[in-house]
DNA sequence: CGTATTTGACCCGCGC
DNA sequence: GCGCGGGTCAAATACG
């Protein structure tokens, strides 16, 4: 590749001396030269003169420091027409489109250096026509940045508009939701039936087969209520007790007070209350839990909010400790998670959170408030159901956990039933996005008419719209290319770039984020012509992944201080 | 000096 | 009743 480079180089010479917008080079062929021997940025950047993309290489980025970055990029995007390399190899194709035969004259002729004099001569040979050119070079700049300012408007129009489309169903599917929830619980003796055979069963552990995960049946009925329970009493309740300031004169109470305030799972006590003898273990059921299982060498996974770490313990089975936080955003805020490695695999970090937040959330944080949500309401709805209901999808499982539904395991060890999302092997779908053909048929275009009756819907506009915040927040930081592509390439790279840019801004957990995203775009996708590109995007993926294991946390979470390995030192 | 973290002690539920 | 383990508190400590 590299001994290919050179002659390559000395293309967009040649067309630069005709309508480029360099004229230091025009002189003298020396500049020339030079300009080839000390940066092929600088020639890059002026082959994708018609690309998009190439210009802010132009105009305002230093060649020096961009090029090593942009080279390893080369390696990654070999295939891609506007991938930098692509481009000492494959811009002379867009340029045969672009310019005209002229260009195209050029191109079959140039294979060395005379062209280069010959045009070069050519244009000083009379300054009439130097001054033709240079009026031409600075029309042809203006005209592009006019093509590019257009593009971003474009492209920006049309992120908002995808945004107002997520946004409109996320706000669908929630108020279908809180209907749903508004109706009064009917089926609270099989689920009750059902948690206790699963409790007493296997050891607690009930791992569903993907067909039960699909079949999980969501009940219209027995859903918490989020917004109900922090209006009746849970608000009044956490107010008159102190959520983690009283001394503990009960955890129930307290626990049963943090997930009512919430109204993340379990609530209304009342519900089951209402069937008398109630038991205790009855009663911690309710408090829902949902482990997520994330590879990642950070302390612990960024999910938006603020944390504050208030206990440490060794916990049994486990030689690393268990962290405990509890969310800082807001006063009184019940939400906790515990932060513990696996024993079996230190890579992977274990974080279960419980609880709901009483305040407003971050996009940011939006994103895994919502699946630890959903996930939890799958868990004490679906799941404790009977599970030959209906066939509604369990998105969760296609979403959030695209590989396979046996990374979702519901637990109902005591005290409390957890639901655990294994993110551990989202690398699969990212490294091979040409998943089981039932993964990618996710129809996420028309979300609230097919999801409407699953909770778990709320994952999907959730997530998206992560993506799309994210992508506005990170979008000067997108690096692969993301013009010259089909538009229909341009989405799926830029949705892909926003994940990755998401990814690599958010730390661990947006891993799997990106696989549910990548599980989106590519069954967003009207046809499987995108499929191919995801390699890039795949590629992307992935190794943000990874770095970010190997990344210190930059996190939003002001008060993390918690620098790798500084929680699991007592091993 | 204010805030966050650490860490030993304490409380509680549960199983034997 | 006792011991164990999970969870939390709060004083001590570290940090910016």
């Amino acid at each position: 590749m590299d001994a290919t480079t050179p002659p390559t180089i000395q293309f967009p010479v040649n067309f630069n001396c005709c309508h480029d917008q360099d004229p230091s080079f025009l002189p003298s062929d020396d500049d020339v030269v030079v300009d080839n021997d000390d940066d092929k940025r600088k020639v890059v950047g002026e082959m994708d003169f018609f690309a998009q993309r190439s210009n802010k290489l132009v105009d305002d980025i230093d060649d020096e420091e961009v090029e090593e970055e942009e080279e390893e990029e080369e390696e990654e995007d070999d295939d891609d027409d506007d991938d930098d390399d692509g481009n000492l190899i494959h811009t002379s194709d867009s340029d045969i489109k672009d310019s005209a035969g002229r260009t195209k004259l050029q191109l079959n002729v140039n294979t060395g250096l005379n062209l280069l004099t010959t045009n070069t001569s050519s244009d000083i040979s009379n300054d009439g026509i130097h001054c033709n050119t240079e009026d031409k070079r600075a029309k042809d700049e203006v005209a592009v940045l006019q093509a590019e300012v257009e593009r971003m408007n474009t492209e920006n129009q049309r992120l908002r508009e995808m945004l107002s489309q997520v946004t409109s169903n996320y706000n669908t599917v929630q108020m279908h939701l809180v209907t749903l929830m508004q109706q009064p619980p009917d089926a609270k003796a099989e689920e009750q039936d059902l948690m206790k055979q699963i409790k007493k069963s296997n050891g607690g552990l009930m791992v569903l087969s993907p067909r039960q995960l699909m079949d999980l049946r969501l009940p219209a009925v027995d859903i918490d209520e989020p917004s109900l329970s922090s209006s009746d009493h849970s608000g009044s309740e956490i107010a008159s007790k102190g959520f983690g300031l009283r001394k503990r004169d009960s955890s129930e109470d307290s626990l049963d007070q943090g997930s009512q305030a919430q109204g993340w799972v379990a609530n209304k006590v009342p519900r089951f209350n209402s069937s008398k003898n109630v038991d205790q273990t009855e009663a911690t059921m309710r408090k829902a839990r949902v482990s997520v299982r994330a590879r990642s060498e950070a302390t612990m996974i960024t999910d938006g909010c603020q944390w504050r770490k208030y206990g440490q313990k060794m916990a049994k089975g486990n030689p690393c400790p268990r962290a405990y936080y509890r969310c800082t955003m807001a006063a009184g805020c019940p939400v906790r998670k515990q932060v513990q490695r696996c024993a079996e695999d230190r890579t992977i970090l274990i974080t279960t959170y419980e609880g709901n937040h009483n305040h407003p959330l971050p996009p940011a944080a939006m994103a895994m408030a919502s699946t630890t949500s959903s996930a939890a309401r799958m868990l004490l709805s679906g799941s404790m159901s009977s599970a030959d209901g209906l066939m509604n999808s369990n998105f969760l499982t296609r979403t959030i956990l695209p590989c396979s539904s046996s990374m979702a395991t519901i637990s109902a060890s005591a005290p409390f039933p957890t639901v655990t999302l294994d993110l551990t092997q989202t690398p699969n779908p990212l490294q091979f996005p040409r998943l089981t053909p039932g993964q990618f048929q996710v129809p996420f275009p028309n979300p609230p008419q097919n999801l409407a009756n699953s909770p778990a819907a709320a994952l999907l506009p959730q997530i998206f719209g992560q993506a799309l915040h994210t992508q506005s927040k990170f979008s000067g930081l997108q690096m692969s290319g993301d013009v010259g592509h089909q538009q229909l390439q341009i989405s799926l790279a830029e949705t892909v770039n926003a994940a990755t840019a998401a990814i690599a801004a958010d730390h661990n957990f947006t891993a799997a984020l990106a696989a549910a995203i990548t599980s989106i775009i590519g069954s967003s996708q009207p046809n499987n012509a995108a499929v191919p590109n995801d390699n890039a995007a795949t590629a992307n993926l992935t190794s943000v992944t990874n770095s970010s294991a190997n990344n210190a946390t930059t996190t939003s979470n002001s008060n993390n201080k918690i620098t790798n390995n500084s929680s699991f030192t007592a091993n």
